[in-house]
DNA sequence: TTGACATATCGTAAGGTTACGATATTATGT
DNA sequence: ACATAATATCGTAACCTTACGATATGTCAA
């Protein structure tokens, strides 16, 4: 017996937690939590859009929308595809779409 | 008719945003991205917990435990109840779960 | 009241993030 | 080859965040 050996609070199991992971999860959290990077992906998951359109409908100069669709990128967000002098972002992570959906349900809606 | 006017690129119709909401959930996921941070999220949507067991468990100085969870608190993610001279802190965003459900089924299991 | 415990707050130094301007790269058309 | 368009990269200054140590506040017990 005795599974926790310390502290009888009476409370439903403590969830086991690997620190590494953490830190990743809180690594791709810190790259969404940016309002510009947050519409990007929201537009960017009704379809596909080039850096000059993003920078534009952001109201950013096209360098720092560059800059930020890297970063996105970096975390394995997005993917990007040239096509002529146009680079096409689009998304990569799966599950962005989930975490969108519960941001959205919070925050832009009633 | 003509509900968008400009560039015909066939997409599923751009989303609408209002930059003060995605100004306002930048902020508290900024907030929640914090490896210490998220495992307190974690941790309390398990239950209450006092600042010295969260400081423990998370391997940090009270002090600096507590500072995360005022971060928090100001966010409107928890509220806390003294108890003699404990301080006990409890999920008061009912958000949070679902938003740690994507997150966990991300970054936390298979 | 005194001492000890639990939590909170403050000042600060180190490190990280952001936007900007300038410059580089890649592709296209003439 | 040249000029131009679209995107990317780099250096930098302003700002924000974090953890730390010291100190303050609140609570209890003797």
């Amino acid at each position: 017996m005795a599974t926790t050996s310390k502290a009888a609070t009476a409370q439903p199991a403590k969830p086991v937690g690997d620190p590494g992971a953490f830190s990743q999860a809180a690594e791709c959290l810190k790259t969404l939590a940016h309002p510009v990077r947050l519409r990007m992906v929201q537009l960017l998951l009704s379809g596909r859009y080039t850096v000059g359109e993003l920078a534009e409908d952001c109201s950013i100069p096209d360098n720092v929308a560059s800059e930020h669709l890297r970063l996105m990128q970096r975390c394995g967000f997005f993917t990007s595809e040239r096509e002529g002098r146009r680079v096409y972002y689009q998304v990569a992570e799966p599950h962005l779409e989930n975490i969108m959906n519960c941001i959205e349900s919070r925050f832009l809606k009633g």
